[in-house]
DNA sequence: ATACAAAACAGTAATAATTACTATTATTAC
DNA sequence: GTAATAATAGTAATTATTACTGTTTTGTAT
């Protein structure tokens, strides 16, 4: 019983979970629904779309906006940033460290309450910017 | 002869650079469609899309994404972040300081290059907010 | 095991935001 | 004024996503 909701075991559920887990590439749903019919051939794009915002809203996955007009999703929940590259329009997680401050800082400045924020960077990412050289 | 690119003049695009201007809401393109029609009732919202773009790729204005699923536009193109009411869904910009360290930050824990970054908080608005009391 | 209720599913239809297309109109350079 | 072309209105098409429906699975209680 994790959780409130009231949800039950589905073999679907299990497999979206293992492809999402097996990347780094943040993908979309559809590439996920790609991926997870080599596992359930004819799985529904519905169910897809379904559990990973079932996903995202128990705080299993991330939902991930780069700006790009796609929802991209990530396995990794712990808060970190991101690059998008505008070169190849891949998405990569950066090592660089969470700054907590930055909530209390913006609520310096304004009557607000901040829950989250998000930072996305763009620019290019290693691959891409090697070839620059 | 602003820019690369030949472009002619037109009294739909002023009639939209007004409406953008002439607002802080962050307005998405129905928005901007609904107000422009004010002044030019017959525009057509294939047009409101096509300027906005324009407007965003010459850097008259700002795409912004804030993830709740639509494209946002904010006349104000000097950088700065903003803040997306989970509450009520509004946008409102920060007052905060641009950030610009970020990037070298980010730089520097890996081999890539940036160019820009976006930061959007989320949390309440001042009116939200304020009715918490 | 069996039965029941709730959740999840596949498959399809519907919606919403955005882009593409086409024939016409407006703007600019000459 | 005329020619070249950018911009437009109106419509059709596309894409991502959500909603619907009848069927299947799952968890639980008998």
């Amino acid at each position: 019983m994790k959780g409130s909701v009231t949800s039950k075991h589905s073999k679907q559920r299990e497999a979206i979970i293992q492809v999402l887990h097996g990347t780094t590439s943040h993908p979309n749903a559809d590439w996920v629904y790609d991926k997870v019919r080599e596992i359930i051939p004819n799985i529904s794009l519905g169910t897809v779309y379904r559990n990973l915002s079932k996903l995202a809203d128990s705080n299993m996955a991330l939902r991930l906006d780069v700006g790009d007009g796609n929802v991209h999703f990530d396995a990794t929940v712990e808060p970190h940033y991101h690059l998008y590259c505008e070169e190849c329009g891949c998405v990569m997680d950066l090592k660089m460290p969470y700054l907590s401050t930055l909530n209390t800082e913006a609520e310096n400045t304004e009557d607000i309450k901040i829950s989250s924020h998000a930072l996305i960077f763009k620019g290019l990412c290693k691959g891409c910017n090697s070839q620059k050289d």
